[in-house]
RNA sequence: GCGUUCGUAGCUCAGCUGGAUAGAGCACUCGCCUUCUAAGCGAGCGGUCUCAGGUUCGAAUCCUGACGGACGUACCA
């Protein structure tokens, strides 16, 4: 339901059968339940320019507004705002509605666009660390909303499988011979094997270093033991999207190393374009009012990220024909995405009308305010990050209830990977956040667990009530009506969070929604005893769209619910 | 040095397309289970929204500056 642009439509009529000529503001939430449940706040605003008092201008707009639909009641407050309450009818009337439906209401884009999204990218000569999980996650969530809004999503895992230290990685793999690939298993050891052999042994670097060639120069052997290692750091990284329920196939799959053919005419077509110019033996493309320029060509001819970073741009806007173009980067980073977009708009690499957005977010830190490392100050590897949450989530719930070992191995899962993402999630993409095992699996307040919890709640009330559900939904008190407003919010909260590539926005409105059901569900009761049977089938439909609504909003998030918590 | 970004309750965070008395959770105090899951609900306590100016009818939100932290700053990604 898209709640908001049918206020303002009702709006916009009302300024034009009141002769106002001016573009009126969007309503918004009442910021307090007495206020009702939006209110317009664009009177004021216009005082000046229409010469008149703000509650004349306020009066005229009341006047002239329709309120025989879904605005029961219209009413002028304080300076000006304009507040505005929800016919019952028509709120119980959508839910029906909403529930009846697929997608709970929540309609496709009518102008839907082709949206690439660039997540996860983990480099390929190490195993995933804690550093991969944000943007593995919000790049997720960022796909699964644009394409359950009706976007054509493409993801684009931009894996790092291309750089010199796979020159000693394979010169490694070979010599340990068929071991090899069992030593694979443990990719970090692995790098530091090779990596020793390659500090100690001057023979062997200079193999390494002759195989770093050889692959660029296509040489058979060498880029088979490339694959081979490739592939089974990508079965790593398999292992991590499954545990992390994250939708990343082989398929996504883009490599750096799939640019390489088109990095000379990158460079090529920036001469071309009249943006080269070489500085200190560089290539490099200096940007109007920027010291430091974008270097494309190292000094002794090779590419660096910059590079294929626009051909992949390119490639993206002119071979898959995306309209936006998302990276969920480190917002360390935003330095160069900056560069590189100016880059690729200013040679016409992409065209003009493409949305370049670097999806940033914050670093990750430990309870002291640190980044987060292990105890002797390695990277926490993000598998075991995941097992430990699993783990710690079977301990909080094992003697909750007489689950059998499989049920609670079940829950666990569910619930400790819930617990890690939602935590996540939840935090502003932008700012650092900390990382805390006892807040995240306290399970209280924001987090994953709550809303599990509520969902497993109404599954139980419908497990004990076997007849049909039926009849009309009737609004009956204040807190019911928000409810029903609440969960008619969803559209405008997906929207707003798909625009803005803010998963926070989606839990805020969750904890909102289920805090207000639990309060709702603690004063009406549904199946007890002395309860009409027409309010019954009201407040079963009302659970049951609200239990729906956590469904597909954790869906989103790329998170599970259970019946029985 | 320059640039980016952040600074909201004791702690962790929302709110930031300007709107009415700045919100949650944790912690602390108190209350609510003889039938719908108490991993819940209610009440209380807690704030110079870092500071100083400015724009505005109105600023946590926009602008400028200061202070404090994080990050970035030419051949790594």
């Amino acid at each position: 339901m898209k709640l908001k642009s049918q206020l303002n439509k009702l709006i916009k009529e009302a300024f034009i059968k009141a002769g106002i000529d001016a573009e009126p503001i969007s309503v918004s939430e009442a910021t307090q339940p007495q206020f009702g449940d939006y209110q317009f706040n664009g009177a004021m605003a216009l005082a000046k320019k229409l010469g008149k008092n703000p509650r004349e201008i306020a009066a005229e707009i009341l006047n002239a507004l329709d309120t025989s639909t879904l605005i029961q009641k219209a009413e002028i407050a304080g300076p000006g705002f304009i507040n505005l309450w929800l016919d019952h009818k028509w709120v119980a009337s959508a839910c029906k509605d909403a529930l009846s439906d697929e997608r709970v209401g929540i309609s496709k884009l009518e102008t839907p666009v082709k949206v690439v999204v660039d997540y996860s990218g983990p480099n390929m000569a190490k195993q995933m660390h804690v550093g991969h999980l944000r943007s593995t996650i919000i790049g997720d969530t960022l796909s699964n909303l644009l394409e359950f809004l009706g976007d054509e999503v493409i993801r684009q895992n931009h894996i790092g499988d291309w750089g010199t230290q796979f020159g000693m990685l394979i010169a490694y793999l070979e010599e340990s011979g068929n071991e090899g690939a069992e030593q694979l298993c443990d990719l970090e050891e692995f790098y530091k094997e090779a990596k020793t052999r390659f500090d100690a042994d001057k023979a062997f670097a200079d193999k390494a270093r002759e195989y770093v060639v050889k692959i660029q120069s296509g040489d058979h052997h060498c880029l088979n033991l490339w694959q081979k290692f490739i592939d089974a750091s990508l079965g790593h990284c398999e292992d991590v999207y499954g545990k992390l329920c994250v939708n990343l196939t082989r398929e996504d799959v883009k490599a750096e190393s799939f640019y390489n053919e088109d990095l000379p005419q990158v460079i090529e077509d920036l001469i071309q374009e009249g943006l080269l110019q070489e500085s200190n033996g560089a290539q490099c493309v200096f940007l109007e009012g920027e010291e430091i320029p974008v270097i494309v060509q190292k000094g002794d001819g090779g590419y660096l990220y910059a590079t294929t970073d626009l051909a992949a741009l390119r490639y993206r806007a002119n071979v898959l024909h995306a309209k936006r173009i998302c990276y969920v980067v480190d917002a360390r980073q935003s330095e160069h995405f900056r560069q590189i977009f100016h880059v690729a708009k200013t040679s016409r690499f992409v065209p003009e009308d493409v949305k370049l957005e670097h999806v940033a977010f914050g670093t990750m830190m430990d309870k002291s305010g640190r980044p987060f490392k292990t105890r002797d100050g390695g990277t926490v590897k993000l598998i075991d990050l995941l097992d430990e949450a699993v783990i710690r989530a079977k301990d909080a719930i094992k003697e909750r209830e007489n689950y059998t070992e499989e049920e609670v191995e079940h829950l666990a899962r569910i619930v400790g990977i819930g617990a890690v993402k939602y935590a996540d999630l939840s935090i502003n993409r932008e700012s650092n956040y900390i990382f805390d095992w006892d807040k995240m699996l306290s399970f209280e307040g924001n987090t994953s667990l709550y809303m599990q919890y509520a969902y497993a709640r109404i599954q139980s009330i419908f497990k004990k009530h076997h007849a049909a559900v039926e009849g009309d939904i009737i609004i009956t008190d204040a807190l019911e009506h928000q409810l029903a407003v609440m969960l008619l919010r969803f559209e405008d909260i997906l929207e707003r969070a798909a625009e803005d590539a803010s998963p926070n926005q989606i839990t805020t409105y969750l904890y909102e929604m289920v805090t207000l059901f639990m309060r709702f569900y603690e004063q009406n009761p549904i199946l007890k005893e002395g309860v009409d049977e027409a309010i019954r089938m009201s407040r079963l439909q009302l659970a049951d769209l609200t239990a729906k609504t956590i469904k597909k909003g954790l869906e989103l998030l790329g998170i599970e619910v259970v019946d029985r918590l």
